[in-house]
DNA sequence: AGGCCGCTTTGACGTGTATCAAACGCAGGC
DNA sequence: GCCTGCGTTTGATACACGTCAAAGCGGCCT
């Protein structure tokens, strides 16, 4: 007989980080075994996102935050006459929530783009265990920093940079992160549509889509729907360092 | 006989956070005044910061975040080609080089927009007395998600406002900051240039000159070189809530 | 007090991206 | 297997903002 009382979408499974294989990208980089086994016993429940379902809106409680196992996630700010704003695309290994942090309440929505599975993090504990592990609080902080080191980056990329260049940015930003968690640099698959695209990079979908079609005329990459190859990631990184004219 | 050997951009006096006016704003928010006691003798020296003279460049190594007493600064990254986004603009109370701590080395330039001081504050220190003192852990934790949220105010801004509504969010945003301090909301010096609004807000200088004198024209600001009034404080707000067409 | 230089304003024109529109193709359901 | 619908591609056209240019203004240094 099952706990009838577990919700639907939380799993009674404890998330394990001591055997997890994104150590190397998550929360426990830079502890050691005995820091970790203290980290395995605050991180509570692994929590299903299916595909398209909100994991927080802009607005609910803050009351933890998110690590990403398995999956892929958007974040996205709405403005009062419906216009989006995708902040971010999240995979694997990476943190989502800690724009709660400053007001108790979310500030974004969190989107899975596909079915998705998340360690939850209470926060309050978080804060509680990593006064007691100098290693965790030293990584929580980096994590934090980069995000908006991250965000300085998309700040570039909308401000400074023209369509190519922002899609071509893109692209070896996504390149780098699965080349990361061991997988081809060169070959992979979308998880989001070229409207989520166009909204992250500050352009139409229809500016998106002939971008990519650009692309490969060049034969920089080979684009088929959401399927990307790069073929010439020296030419990408080019098209980035040259201003359009 | 004074101390020969302090350099001349940092005083020898101390910072006292528990003398400072700025509590309400700044990392004290929230601690209790033995807390603030402690915080006291973290707070290193003050340091001036010359109008045009950096507070700190890209890859310098990460030692301390700074928190301004007085002045104003901009931060900006640059691109190998030479095209500079600014990221923000940071007044009293504000605080700088939180990027630093994802790598232990700087990701952007700081630079006094007018004659500053910043008070020092090493960041082995505050990870230190933020293990101890849950006041200033949190309220340190606040002060980076709110950067974060902030930036994707930004990116909002960036990727998806027209010209016009961009500047007056950019005016909105100043208005209330300096009403936060106790100064006129309606009323205030511009401490930076058209061009780095420009830089700020994704557009070019003109493009901003053409919009104050637009606003100006609307009867919703009066514009004199630096010199703001905001003069339809709900004209503006309106303009950001309806989409360009 | 005068002169220089950097910042700003304004105008005319160019262009990159948005908009509008239509056809296409792949995936999922019956 | 065929139909249906959403996401994508591609084309024609429009427009917001960028670019180039010149004049104006103000602050600062001597």
């Amino acid at each position: 007989m099952t706990k009838a009382t577990v919700p639907v979408s939380a799993t009674a499974m404890r998330a394990a980080c001591s055997q997890c294989n994104l150590h190397e990208l998550c929360l426990p980089v830079g502890m050691n075994a005995a820091e970790i086994d203290r980290l395995d016993h605050l991180v509570g429940a692994r929590r299903k996102v299916r595909k398209g379902q909100h994991l927080y809106r802009s607005g609910d409680p803050f009351e933890a935050i998110y690590a990403i196992r398995i999956g892929w996630f958007k974040t996205d700010v709405l403005l009062e006459d419906g216009r989006e704003q995708v902040t971010g695309f999240q995979m694997t290994g990476e943190m989502l929530g800690l724009d709660g942090i400053s007001t108790e309440a979310h500030s974004c929505n969190a989107v899975a783009l596909e079915d998705s599975e998340v360690c939850v993090i209470p926060y309050g504990q978080l804060e509680e265990l990593s006064r007691e592990v100098q290693g965790l609080q030293h990584q929580f902080h980096k994590v934090m920093s980069r995000e908006i080191v991250r965000d300085h980056g998309v700040m570039m990329l909308l401000g400074s940079m023209r369509a190519e260049e922002r899609l071509a940015a893109f692209l070896l930003n996504l390149s780098q992160r699965f080349n990361a968690r061991g997988f081809s640099p060169a070959e992979f698959h979308l998880r989001m549509t070229r409207d989520e695209i166009g909204s992250y990079l500050g352009l139409k979908l229809e500016t998106v889509s002939r971008a990519f079609s650009r692309f490969q005329d060049e034969g920089l990459i080979s684009v088929q729907q959401k399927h990307i190859q790069i073929i010439d990631l020296a030419g990408l990184r080019q098209l980035i360092q040259s201003p359009g004219r």
